[in-house]
RNA sequence: GCCCGGAUGGUGAAAUCGGCAGACACAGCGGACUUAAAAUCCGCAGACCAGAAACGGUCGUGGGGGUUCAAGUCCCCCUCCGGGCACCA
């Protein structure tokens, strides 16, 4: 920061708050104590408190938006640490991916030796802005030690029918060159591209079966009081439960017998469906347009257009149309033939890929009737006498049965149970439930990623075969020519793909596609209770002390990515038994509570290279010292709240601290002369400018920890800082005349530098050193507010006539109702105000005001 | 279309349970110190009206209505912004 040669120390620059100075120095010191920050055992006989910040991925540089999630996290596990808690604070690298291939590919260097740099330089980071974490469980998921354990729980959920391979429609990204999961698809396009359309192809991968766990995965969300409303409500849509029923319509005429099963919301309006509609991929379609040869065009040209638009991203947009296929098919409630058609805005993988139509009760169903000229017929109706209703007619908690033959009269909701039972006793239809969540493809045709462990051979044609465990971990080759054509760059490494079979021990070829780096964050933090254990993924009594994590923290962008994933794993493993029988771990969840942080924006825009507007944290640092550049990030905005970064606002926090610095090395002598003692709570023997000292630090330290406590509302945390250290600042002509004892004066000092830990902690270790302070300040004790010291004497209260502030009176604390109401009408302006008028009612609130209805 | 958020001075924001709107900062303006500047310290600061000033008045939390002695906060309607989901049967 400062550039000047300066070898001589004057007593003034002494007193010159230098970040530059006091943070490398105060970083060496941390690194050279791995213990300082290292959760210990579960016997330490502390409260266990798990604190964990997403992990990053390894780009090679922190950006500003980490300084903001770390910061938090940061303050959080040093607050607990002098809250006397044991706390688990570890961090670690997301490291597989992409960029660590395209890297290669632009400069070169090989995708291990990229991302292990970056890791290293973003360690320095890390370091270099005073991060509390315990480096001794750090993990890396791109080395074996990690990644073996992907593959272990790979071989697990594969017998025990969770993994499994199918040929699918799958999203395949140009750039990538690679599938993704429905999760990384957003509007059409990839999750890492977001100018690039992803493609429909047709391929067999290796799927997750997370549809298994849809119920409880839906269920648990309300269990996760701690987890912003938001993420619960995002999870919930993305699962999309939908009850309902199937039911079975035969084909009319048809000679193999074949049939149509539509998936129904609305059973109970059976009786008024007119058609049935196909989706243009539907089996019975593909089947009809394979020797039908004037159907089949019309049914490729629906499904071109269908490509295009969704390429195009409007989809929405298309209209809605049919075809109608010539054939009908039977309603097994009624024994009415209806048209089959297809129409194009049918999901084939939505439900059964087919609909009923009943046009009367669906606003979609009307609008195509009404294209096509299909009969429309009622069936609910709000009683039985209704004879003229606007349709469609869309209510069922308080519609009835009209002409529905035998459910004529039952309500909606409860037609719609006995009719599917009713199905499902006559053999043609059943209730169901329907999600839009689907299993999860996990298979990637990168390099970059966890190979998967199975093998295909000769003995076995229709199934893999997994690899024996003990044959773990299956190493990605390195030091191999990394291209994007011609499929997964691992199929052309002949020493990787040739292998022998598992079973036969014949000649076997090795799976080249590889995982989803989601699957290496699905676990991680299990990880960290264990990160050496060599025989395991982790020892469960640990995971079990640890979990759940009590605090996450991380962006919202990965509500339904990592968090969902996350959440279906935890309760695989709870699934699954370790080598002692037991299940793995015994929590359904990872996390008890989940923060959410804002974004950090710059100009209110989100930063981005393109944009120019792009803060870097290593310069911030340079210039105005980490300390200030993290506390900064706390105090411009509410954590949950966007952040717009402003360089003068880090200049402001700078200012400020340095302020504290003045303040504590000016007073420091005192310190050295005694060691703290407790001020006895006894107001006789101290100056009332030590009172109000005093009752300022006391006000102070409440507010911090209950802010701490709940709400996190950093800012205004540090802004009560503030308060106090302008009330210091104010005290220090008393405090130079010896009006405040030397006593005060040093706990008033330390327990400010305490209180600064959390959000500046190396000018806290700077100034608890200078003021004597015992032991390492995260570590002392969090000082406890005393409720006699922040009482105030008096209190302000606002006088109001008729709602209209008139005054604020100075009226001693505890004053009752008539005390407050004689107060308030003795003043002159109150009376100037009510002259005249007759007094009509008195509200007094203790404490807080009195108001006067005058007339 | 459906579901979540959000809107407060020039700016970031505060007001935690219906009780003084704008704490604390940033930027700005004025002053002290200085040969000067930086740094630091002190002071002013929602808008409008009136006034030499002190003092005072009116309006004011996206807009409209309501409940209440009292509304940024509660209720109803609307606008705009951000995010999520979306031919989901």
């Amino acid at each position: 920061m400062e550039e000047m040669p300066d070898p001589v120390k004057t007593s003034e620059d002494a007193q010159r708050y230098n970040p530059a100075e006091i943070e490398p120095r105060w970083q060496a010191r941390w690194d050279a104590d791995p213990a300082l920050y290292a959760a210990e055992d579960p016997t330490s006989g502390k409260p266990k408190y798990y604190c964990l910040e997403m992990l990053p991925y390894p780009s090679g540089q922190l950006h500003i938006g980490h300084v903001r999630n770390y910061a938090i996290g940061d303050a959080l596990a040093r607050f607990m640490w002098m809250r006397g808690a044991n706390v688990l604070h570890p961090m670690g690298w997301d490291a597989f991916g992409l960029p660590a291939e395209n890297a290669a590919l632009k400069n070169n260097v090989p995708p291990r030796e990229w991302t292990l740099s970056n890791i290293a330089a973003m360690k320095k980071q890390f370091r270099r802005l005073g991060m509390s974490f315990d480096w001794s469980r750090e993990i890396t998921t791109c080395l074996p030690d990690y990644y073996r354990w992907n593959q272990w729980f790979f071989l697990k959920m594969f017998r025990a029918g969770l993994a499994y391979r199918k040929k699918s429609k799958v999203n395949w990204c140009p750039v990538c060159c690679t599938v993704l999961a429905n999760e990384q698809v957003v509007n059409g396009r990839c999750w890492r591209h977001e100018d690039t359309l992803v493609e429909q192809r047709d391929l067999t991968q290796w799927f997750f079966r997370i549809t298994r766990y849809a119920d409880e995965l839906l269920a648990g969300l309300d269990t996760l009081d701690g987890w912003p409303e938001k993420v619960r409500t995002m999870q919930r849509n993305w699962i999309g439960r939908s009850e309902g029923a199937e039911v079975t319509f035969p084909v009319h005429n048809c000679p193999d017998s074949m049939s149509v099963t539509v998936f129904t919301t609305r059973v109970d309006t059976i009786f008024g469906a007119t058609s049935l509609q196909l989706a243009p991929e539907h089996p019975l379609i593909q089947h009809w347009t394979s020797f039908d040869m004037e159907l089949a065009p019309a049914v490729e040209q629906m499904i071109a257009q269908q490509t295009a638009a969704r390429e195009s991203g409007d989809l929405g947009a298309i209209e809605k149309h049919g075809i109608p296929t010539g054939r009908s098919a039977t309603n097994p409630f009624t024994g009415e033939q209806i048209p089959i058609w297809v129409a194009n805005y049918i999901l084939a993988d939505y439900g059964t890929g087919a609909i009923m139509s009943v046009p009367a009760h669906d606003e979609r169903d009307f609008d195509f009737a009404t294209k096509y000229n299909l009969p429309i017929r009622r069936v609910v109706a709000p009683n039985l006498d209704t004879d003229d209703l606007a349709l469609p007619y869309l209510a069922e908690e308080e519609g009835v049965l009209i002409d529905s033959g035998e459910w004529t009269g039952e309500p909606c909701l409860e037609a719609q149970g006995k009719m599917a039972a009713f199905a499902e006793a006559q053999g043609f239809g059943k209730a169901t439930v329907t999600y839009r969540l689907k299993d999860w493809g996990v298979s990637r045709q990168r390099y970059w990623g966890t190979p998967i462990p199975m093998v295909y051979c000769d003995c076995s044609p229709d199934e893999p075969i997994p690899v024996e465990e003990s044959s773990l971990p299956i190493l990605l080759p390195e030091q191999i020519h990394i291209t994007q054509e011609g499929g997964s760059p691992l199929g052309r490494v002949p020493e990787f793909v040739n292998t022998t079979c598992p079973r036969c021990d014949g000649p076997a070829k090795r799976e080249t596609d590889t995982m989803d780096t989601f699957v290496d964050s699905s676990w991680y933090f299990y990880r960290y209770t264990d990160a050496h254990n060599d025989q395991a993924p982790f020892n469960s009594d640990r995971a079990n002390y640890w979990f759940p994590i009590d605090q996450y923290i991380g962006g919202v962008e990965h509500a339904i990515l990592h968090l969902i994933y996350s959440r279906f794993w935890t309760r695989v493993m709870r699934d699954l038994t370790g080598p002692d029988g037991q299940p793995l771990i015994r929590n359904s969840e990872p996390a008890a509570r989940l923060f959410t942080q804002g974004m950090v924006i710059k100009d209110g825009a989100k930063m981005s290279k393109s944009r120019g507007n792009v803060v870097s944290p290593d310069l911030m640092i340079d210039r105005y010292g980490a300390d200030a550049t993290r506390m900064y990030a706390l105090f411009a905005a509410p954590p949950d709240r966007d952040l717009d970064w402003q360089e003068d606002g880090v200049a402001g926090i700078s200012r400020f601290l340095a302020r504290i610095y003045r303040l504590a090395t000016k007073y420091a002598a005192l310190s050295q002369a005694e060691d703290r003692q407790a001020i006895p709570e006894d107001r006789s023997t101290q100056s009332s400018e030590s009172v109000r000292l005093l009752r300022a630090l006391h006000q102070t330290i409440g507010k911090i920890t209950q802010d701490f406590s709940g709400r996190w509302h950093f800012n205004t945390s540090i802004s009560s800082i503030m308060i106090l250290v302008n009330e210091i600042v104010a005290s220090e002509p008393a405090m130079d005349a010896g009006r405040i004892s030397p006593p005060v004066i040093v706990e008033t000092l330390q327990s400010l530098t305490q209180m600064i830990a959390p959000f500046a902690p190396f000018l806290a270790a700077e100034l608890w050193q200078e003021l004597n302070g015992n032991g390492v300040v995260f570590r002392h004790p969090w000082p406890s507010a005393s409720e006699f010291w922040a009482h105030e004497d008096e209190v302000e209260i606002p006088i109001q006539v008729n709602g209209k502030l008139v005054t604020v009176l100075r009226i001693a604390d505890g004053a009752d109702e008539p005390a407050l109401k004689a107060a308030a009408l003795a003043d002159e302006k109150v009376a100037a105000r009510i002259a005249g008028k007759s007094l009509v009612k008195t509200i007094v609130v203790p404490g807080k005001l009195v108001n006067l209805v005058v007339k």
